[in-house]
DNA sequence: ATAAACCTTCAAGTACACTGTAAGGTCAAG
DNA sequence: CTTGACCTTACAGTGTACTTGAAGGTTTAT
């Protein structure tokens, strides 16, 4: 399987794939005698694990560990678990500071409603 | 005031004084002799302004427009509420996504608790 | 006189996951 | 034999808001 097929298979792009490999996230594939890359068909499960596990929420370099260990031939899920967890623990935060800000614009939406223009002096005091 | 000294006053770095001056939310201040800048009292406000409109939401770029706006003269208030229902669209997306991230970690957490250890094979069960 | 604390500029690095570009080589069809 | 679709590498750029480092000049206190 060319590069091209591989993308075509699993639904990125060709580029997608190359980062992928930089980032020892798919493994080198061997080469035909003309240096294109020349996939087995184990390589679809793989990309579409990577997609998969990123859908999930996880990192790119979390990923990667997870691919890691199994290459090993350790079970990873209890490194999962831990990453897991972080990931909840981050994601948590972002959604917190999101949902302040939220509050924030909502609060300037509400201040600018009840502002005439000529109450609209230097930067703007629905804001400062 | 040199550039310490508003920084004290204003609780952020000289460095992210110099760059807020580089993206144009700080006026180029007067320079002593020895080309130290040397701000006036106004540039207390200036700053607290930015830091406010930023911890409202709004991105830099968009605190530079008010300001440029202010500085023609013009008041920014109708600017500015079009700037902020496009920040609100921005984080009612970003907060969808997020939203959606945490119910897919959520579901591998529950999954990694219900797997037994031998369950645990390739790259994770719990993901794939 | 000297050390500490401050100031200057410019350039590059950080996180994240790619995307785009340049400059070229290879392959199949017509 | 040429066209077009595909492949190769390496490097730069995207967005956001800074931070860090190098290499040096100035001011203040002792």
């Amino acid at each position: 399987m060319k590069i091209g097929e591989l993308a075509a298979a699993t639904g990125v792009t060709p580029a997608t794939l190359r980062f992928y490999e930089a980032e020892g996230l798919l493994a080198e594939p061997d080469r035909t005698p003309s240096g294109y890359r020349s996939y087995g068909a184990e390589a679809v499960g793989r990309v579409e694990f990577v997609r998969q596990a990123q859908a999930a929420g996880l990192k790119l370099d979390q990923v990667a560990q997870i691919l890691d260990i199994s290459e090993r031939g350790a079970a990873p899920c209890e490194h999962v678990r831990v990453m897991v967890e972080e990931r909840l623990a981050e994601v948590a935060a972002r959604l917190a500071d999101l949902s302040r800000t939220q509050r924030e614009l909502r609060g300037i939406m509400e201040r600018l409603n009840g502002l005439e223009p000529a109450d609209c002096d230097q930067y703007c005091r629905a804001i400062g």
